[in-house]
RNA sequence: GCUGGGAUAGCGAAGUGGUCAAACGCAUCUGACUGUAAAUCAGACGGCUCACGCCUUCGUAGGUUCGAGUCCUACUCCCAGCA
């Protein structure tokens, strides 16, 4: 049985299909918004369902480290607890243990530990040293799925080993070695754990209790096997090869948003949507740009997340679109970065980007006495939208919390609206 | 009016004889950001130069000294206390 489902395959190469998850079924291609310690920084659930975010991310070293898995679990779970009613996929901590990992803190300093590493990576496992106490901890494939069980998410990811970049060819050849055998031994956890969870629903159904129809109770938790092996095609095949004997519920593709002045992962992105099962979903990790998930969803991904959204937002970039009327000046750059904190938008009355609908540039549209369609004059209006950029820039200058609600919503409202272009064209 | 204290780069503020074009913070400018140690980080921030380097600055004007933001004198302004 698959959760996912293949509706179409557009011309363009983009899968369209959907997801069922305990939380709801939701269309792909999707973008994930990042919510690493439970919550898209400076947004609320319904904000992010307004902009169109129908599943997040949000991440299991962070919240095993605070405030602990147990307490959400006894709060109601993750779900209840940041009160977040659709899908949530959780990073395993895979992706920390390379970038809290030793020669991969390429900025600013160690805070707790200096410049020594926090990760130590052996066969059963990888010791750490949280970044918030320097206390030292460790994570198990067992353990990580476990975590995130008691968390209660949807889609699960196993502990992988991302190596960077960088890495040599055997540094990568045995991080993806071990992400298999860990994968191994994430999924024979996770089915036994999902088994026993299954026959104790069906046991209290039997004892005259009320049928539990809630899908919360009878759609399963979905995990991913995560595809290594950096940008060497035999290591990515064999990997996917022993991933897919495996049968995990979907295959996420690791490894390719990390370092990029060595990234050439176009053609890896290629193979992986060649080979990997045509009726599981494929998650492409932590990419990327609008045009690269534009690119990665032709090339069959149908999954994303990224940081860039959310994080240039409160850094005061925000992302245009680059057409003119309904045509796109160049395909392959769709869009372009704008940093409103750059003194040439001090003054700047326009929205970030008059083609933009999202509720931070949308302004009801009026006909002044020539008989031309602009944006209303009247700002005072309620819930008009229309933000200049010289007023935002104000905000982000100032501090203000609302200058990056409003980038951040803007960015996302970019990515979502994207992706739903993605599914119908 | 008297007695103290003070005037440093856009602002605040270190510096009390050489290593000072002058710490640090803010502001400003630019850049970076791809499974978030990130409302962060890096660089620039007197002038000229790609750069080595050169030139002009520490209230104003003189002076002492090989050498002054730092010591002395006068002046201008500010602050506190006393009249």
């Amino acid at each position: 049985m698959t959760q996912f489902r293949l509706i179409k395959k557009l011309e363009s190469g983009v899968r369209v299909g959907e997801l069922e998850t305990p939380h709801g079924i939701i269309p792909t291609p999707f973008f994930m918004p990042v919510g690493t310690v439970g919550s898209v920084k400076g947004m609320l659930p319904n904000e992010l369902k307004s902009v169109g975010a129908n599943i997040i991310l949000s991440n299991t070293y962070h919240l095993y480290l605070r405030p602990g898995e147990q307490m959400i679990k006894s709060l109601g779970g993750l779900h209840d607890f940041m009160r977040w009613n659709g899908p949530i996929l959780t990073d395993s901590g895979g992706y920390q243990v390379f970038s809290l990992g030793s020669g991969h803190n390429s900025r600013g300093k160690n805070k707790i530990n200096g410049d020594k590493s926090l990760v130590k990576i052996t066969e059963d496992g990888v010791e750490f040293k949280s970044h918030l106490d320097g206390s030292k901890h460790f994570f198990t494939p067992e353990k990580v799925i476990q975590i995130q069980l008691d968390l209660g998410v949807d889609i699960l990811m196993p502990l992988d080993v991302c190596p960077s970049g960088k890495a040599s060819y055997n540094e990568i050849k045995h991080a993806t070695e071990l992400t298999i055998r860990w994968a191994e031994r994430a999924k024979r956890y996770f089915e036994s754990r999902i088994k026993n969870q299954e026959s104790r629903i069906m046991h209290e159904s039997q004892n005259g209790k009320p049928m539990i129809n809630d899908s919360k109770f009878t759609i399963r938790p979905m995990l991913h096997g995560i595809v290594q092996g950096g940008m060497d095609e035999g290591l990515r095949r064999d990997c996917a090869k022993k991933l897919i004997e495996m049968d995990f519920d979907g295959y996420s593709v690791g490894g390719l948003a990390v370092d990029l002045e060595t990234r050439n992962m176009w053609q890896t992105v290629k193979l992986m949507g060649e080979i990997l099962p045509e009726n599981k979903q494929r998650y492409l990790m932590g990419v990327g740009t609008p045009d690269d998930i534009i690119q990665a969803a032709r090339l069959g991904m149908d999954m994303f997340d990224c940081v860039l959204p959310t994080r240039l937002a409160r850094h005061g970039s925000v992302y245009v679109q680059k057409r003119t009327k309904n045509n796109w000046t160049k395909d392959e750059e769709r869009y372009a970065l704008v940093n409103l904190l750059n003194s040439g938008f001090r003054e700047d009355p326009d929205v970030i980007d008059s083609d933009c609908s999202c509720p931070v540039c949308r302004a009801p549209m009026e006909s002044n006495s020539r008989g031309e369609i602009g944006r209303s004059s009247d700002r005072a209006e309620a819930d008009n939208g229309g933000f200049s950029r010289a007023y935002i820039a104000h905000l982000l200058r100032s501090n203000e919390i609302s200058g990056i609600r409003l980038t951040t919503i803007h960015n996302l409202y970019v990515y979502l609206s994207l992706v739903k272009e993605l599914r119908q064209t």
